[in-house]
DNA sequence: TCTCTTCATTTCTAGACAGCATGTC
DNA sequence: CTAGAAATGAAGAGA
């Protein structure tokens, strides 16, 4: 026999079936599902060019699951597009799709059920110990996917071993061990401390008496049991922000000051203007504080769009970063040199242990740095190793981030720096340089559009007005060609009513 | 000297959701 | 404490 999962596939195939196949990795995801459309005589040209429609220029990844998908089989991760995503799922809930090769994510989101659902390792690379189990309630979640209630009365889970051994070990552990406890997820100190903030910002809590009511009936505090300890931890993280000047503390008694390591019970609290911005704009307040300490040093350095992407890149929202290969280090380090005064935070040392967070966070900038140079999709999987749909979620949070970075340069009557955030953001927005910035005011102009008429020398509003239609629409066909004029019309001078009346009226009669 | 093969060594590994206001190719 | 696929590199074969 030649592969398990390969014969399984086939075999759920020729059973008229589908299947869920769970691989531990992408590239294992993308390899299965290759293998298995080899094997198929399914033909669905139609859906393999749906998954290349718009995309301006397909990947090579792309075209790898649309050739898997021509063969009613796909691989199902998240660094596909969304609508790809989308695409795939829809198609094998309508059974056009036979088989999906997915990371564990699938098992997470929607639900897809499937008759068979094939689990090819039960391990998965975690960054501390290399290889290790992954939860009995991933598992559980994967297994769960077997037999449509809708259409069948039972299904599959068949889990792959290894060995003989294996097989033992994945029996105790799965199938008649317990699933390990839920966490409650308010444990982690990021969502704490934004939840935090919220709380004093809303006015719902206004003394530390308040809040550790307020915690003591969360499952966090049931888990924790020790709400002594719960204290001590809500108390470093007020002490925090109000490092971070994001919230105030005062008393009752005016003679009394707060002293800088103590908090009492009685003290009110409550949000200074900008705590209470950065808990609307549902910023965790490290990260905030990153963003204005950035801004505070704006005036210091060399101020670039990249000063600005490097900061942004550099905050927990941004995670999991642009992971730095060893191949790349050197030239990541170079361009750390060579961009040295543009730095809105100080380089930490490389003995740092931040020092490889902080190394990523230089090339998720350097990716945004391309982007914003008009680089295409597949130039950026070449050289960032970034797959489009990662992408999308790369430019989503930056764009998130420069909008909350603006907002606090506004609060912090930053003016100047202002109108360099609100143009970055359309070009991260758009990925095109400063230059075709005026271009994309007008509808139906983005990046390849507007790039095309700037080569022709069509560089502003004006230079549109002025070019022949016959021109325009050679360039980008009539319909287009025709709105432009009209959008122009009614910007450059909005009285151009006597035409319009003119041809009413010429209607009438 | 150059190309193709093969075997050994090294590298790399899953991912989601938040604000805001609408229209890209 | 643990894995395994893919990329890369080095050595070897053939021409």
């Amino acid at each position: 026999m030649l592969d398990d999962t390969l014969f399984l596939a086939l075999e759920t195939i020729s059973l008229n079936k589908q299947a869920l196949i769970f691989a531990s990795t992408r590239s294992i995801a993308e390899k299965t599902a290759e293998d298995i459309s080899l094997k198929t005589s399914f033909f669905f040209p139609e859906l393999a060019t749906q998954v290349l429609k718009g995309i301006s220029s397909p990947t090579k990844q792309c075209h790898r699951l649309s050739s898997c998908v021509k063969k009613g089989i796909a691989f199902h991760h998240a660094g596909l597009t969304s609508k790809q995503k989308e695409l795939v799922e829809e198609e094998f809930r309508k059974g056009t799709i036979k088989i999906i090769c997915c990371t564990p994510t699938l098992a997470m989101g929607m639900s897809l059920p499937a008759f068979r659902v094939i689990i090819k390792s039960l391990k998965r690379y975690s960054g501390k110990w290399g290889m290790d189990w992954i939860p009995v309630l991933e598992y559980l979640q994967m297994a769960g996917r077997a037999g449509r209630p809708e259409f069948e009365s039972y299904g599959e889970a068949i889990s792959l071993a290894k060995t003989e051994l294996d097989s033992l070990d994945i029996y105790n552990r799965y199938i008649c061990g317990q699933p390990e406890d839920i966490y409650s997820k308010l444990a982690v100190e990021p969502v704490l401390r934004t939840y935090l903030l919220s709380l004093i910002s809303t006015e719902i809590a206004n003394s530390r008496t308040d809040l550790l009511n307020f915690f003591s009936k969360t499952f966090w505090a049931h888990q924790f049991k020790d709400m002594e300890k719960i204290g001590v931890i809500i108390d470093r993280m007020l002490l925090l922000l109000k490092d971070f000047g994001f919230i105030e503390f005062s008393s009752n008694n005016s003679a009394d000051f707060v002293a800088a390591n103590q908090l009492a019970e009685n003290y009110f609290i409550r949000a200074t203007l900008i705590g209470r911005r950065v808990s609307e704009l549902y910023l965790d307040p490290v990260t905030a504080n990153h963003l204005i300490c950035g801004l505070n040093k704006s005036s210091e350095i060399n101020l670039t769009p990249f000063s600005f992407l490097q900061l942004i890149s550099h905050t927990l929202e941004n995670y999991p970063l642009l992971k730095v290969k060893v191949k790349e280090f050197e030239e990541v380090q170079e361009q750390l040199l060579l961009k040295k005064a543009q730095f809105l935070e100080n380089e930490p040392s490389v003995y740092d242990l931040d020092y490889d967070e902080f190394i990523s966070s230089v090339k998720t900038a350097l990716f945004l740095e391309y982007w914003i140079n008009e680089s295409e999709e597949d130039f950026l999987l070449e050289k960032f190793d970034i797959r489009p749909g990662e992408i999308h979620v790369k430019l989503e949070v930056a764009d998130w981030l420069l909008y909350s970075t603006a907002e606090l340069a506004r609060l912090l009557k930053l003016q100047s720096i202002l109108k360099d955030l609100n143009k970055l953001r359309i070009r991260v927005k758009k990925g095109v340089k400063e230059e075709l910035l005026p271009l994309l005011q007008l509808k139906g102009i983005g990046r390849k559009r507007a790039r095309k008429l700037f080569n022709r020398g069509i560089r502003n509003l004006g230079d549109l007005n002025t070019v022949d239609l016959t021109t325009l629409s050679q360039l980008l066909g009539t319909t287009l060609a025709l709105d432009l004029k009209k959008q122009l019309g009614a910007e450059i001078k909005p009285v151009p009513e006597k035409q319009t009346l003119g041809q009413l009226s010429l209607k009438k009669y």
